[in-house]
DNA sequence: TAGATTGTCTAGCAGTGCTAGAATGGCGGT
DNA sequence: ACCGCCATTCTAGCACTGCTAGACAATCTA
C-alpha cells in the first residue's frame, strides 16, 4: 500500500506549492494582493482545499514566515566570521531582498510564538548569530539586550526605510554609523 | 446669511468627530475594527456620509496620523531640555500610550508625504527635536544621519517590543543602553 | 409659494475570509 | 468485474469589507 505513501507525498508537495505561491505573490504585490481565492487559483485548486492544509491565511503566512526564519538564519550564521558589520549588513540586504517575507516575520501581527519558552529554535538562532557576534565588543554589559539593541536598530533603520519616511540619501551613512555605534569596524 | 456660517462649523465638528471616532476606536480594537460602518454608527450618520468629506478610509487614517505627530512633536519639545534620555522616554511612552496611533505615523503604509521637498513641517518637527538634542553630542559626525539612526533605534525597541518580539525582561535597559550609546546620560 | 440646489440615505456592487453540504473520485471486499 | 464505502474536492453561499449610484428629503433663492 505505498500508495498511501504517495499520497501523502503530493499533498505535502501541495502544501510546499501554497506557501511559495503565497510568498511570490506577496513579494510581487504585497501580502494585501495574496488572497484565498487567487493562491487557489495559482496552485490549480479550489478554495476550500487550503484550509485543509491550514486553519486560515494567517496559518499559510506563518508557514511563509518560518521558511523566512529559516532563511534569514542561513543568511546570518553564513557570514558571521564577518563581524557586526558583515552580520549588519547581511541583515539589511536580506530585508531588501524579500520585504514581504521580512514583515511576515518582523512586522505583521501573526502570532509567531516569540519570546516565549516554547519558542521554535529556528525563531532563536538568527538573534543568536546577532548575540554572539557582540560578545566580544560587549564588555561587561549585558550582551543579551545589547544585542536586542542592536537588532533594533537594524529593524528601524530597515522599516523606516522601507515607508520612505527616512530619506534615500544617508541609507549608507547610517548602517555605518550604526556599526560603529555598536563596536564593528566601520566600512 | 451666517447660516452658512453655521453649516461650515457644523460640517468642520463633523470632520473633526469622524477623525476622533476613528481614534478612540483603532486604540480599543485596533485599526481593523475600525470600519466605515461603525465610524458612520458611531457619529450618527450614514456611510457615504463620511466619503463627503474624505476620499476614503485610508484619508481618515491619515487625518488621524497628522494629529498625532502634532501630539508627537508637542511631547518631545516639552522635554527637549531634559537631553537624550528624556526625549527618547517621552518617545516611548508616547507610542506606548498610543499604539494605534503610532502605528499609523510610523507603521502603517498611508502615503503619509513623508521626505519629499513638500514634506509639512508637523512631520519634520519630532526629528528635528531629536536632531537637535543629539547635536551636542554629535562631535563632527553626520548629525542628520545619527540622529536617523538613533529614531529608527527607537522604532525598532517600540515595535518589535508591541509585537511581543522581544522579552518583556530588558524592556528598561534596552532604553537606558540606547541612550548611553548615544551620548546620553544613562537614567 | 414654486423651483432649484444642497445634503443625506437606501440599496447595491465587487471583493474578502471562511464553511456547509453536495458531488466526485478511487479504494477495498466480494 | 462489480458494488458500496470513504476520503477528497468542489459548488454555492454566508457575513463582512470599502465604496458608490441614484432616489429621496430638506433647505435656500427668488
Amino acid at each position: 500500500m505505498n500508495q498511501r505513501l504517495r499520497r501523502e507525498r503530493d499533498r505535502a508537495e501541495r502544501e510546499r506549492r501554497i506557501v511559495a505561491a503565497a510568498r511570490e505573490l506577496a513579494e510581487a504585490e504585497g501580502w494585501d494582493a495574496v488572497t484565498t481565492r487567487r493562491l487557489a487559483a495559482l496552485i490549480e485548486y479550489s478554495q476550500p482545499v487550503l484550509y485543509s492544509h491550514f486553519k486560515g491565511k494567517d496559518a499559510i503566512m506563518r508557514a511563509a514566515a518560518l521558511e523566512g526564519f529559516a532563511e534569514f538564519t542561513e543568511r546570518l550564521t553564513s557570514v558571521r566570521s564577518g563581524g557586526v558589520r558583515a552580520v549588519a549588513e547581511a541583515y539589511v540586504s536580506f530585508a531588501d531582498e524579500k520585504p514581504a517575507l521580512y514583515d511576515a516575520m518582523f512586522t505583521l501581527d501573526l502570532d509567531l510564538p516569540f519570546g516565549a519558552d516554547d519558542t521554535p529554535p529556528v525563531l532563536r538562532a538568527g538573534f543568536e548569530t546577532l548575540q554572539a557576534v557582540l560578545e566580544p565588543v560587549a564588555e561587561g554589559l549585558n550582551t543579551g539586550a545589547l544585542a536586542e539593541v542592536f537588532w533594533a536598530a537594524l529593524h528601524g533603520l530597515v522599516t523606516l526605510d522601507r515607508g520612505r519616511r527616512q530619506p534615500r540619501r544617508y541609507r549608507e551613512e547610517r548602517l555605518a554609523l550604526l556599526v560603529t555605534r555598536f563596536g564593528g569596524t566601520p566600512g
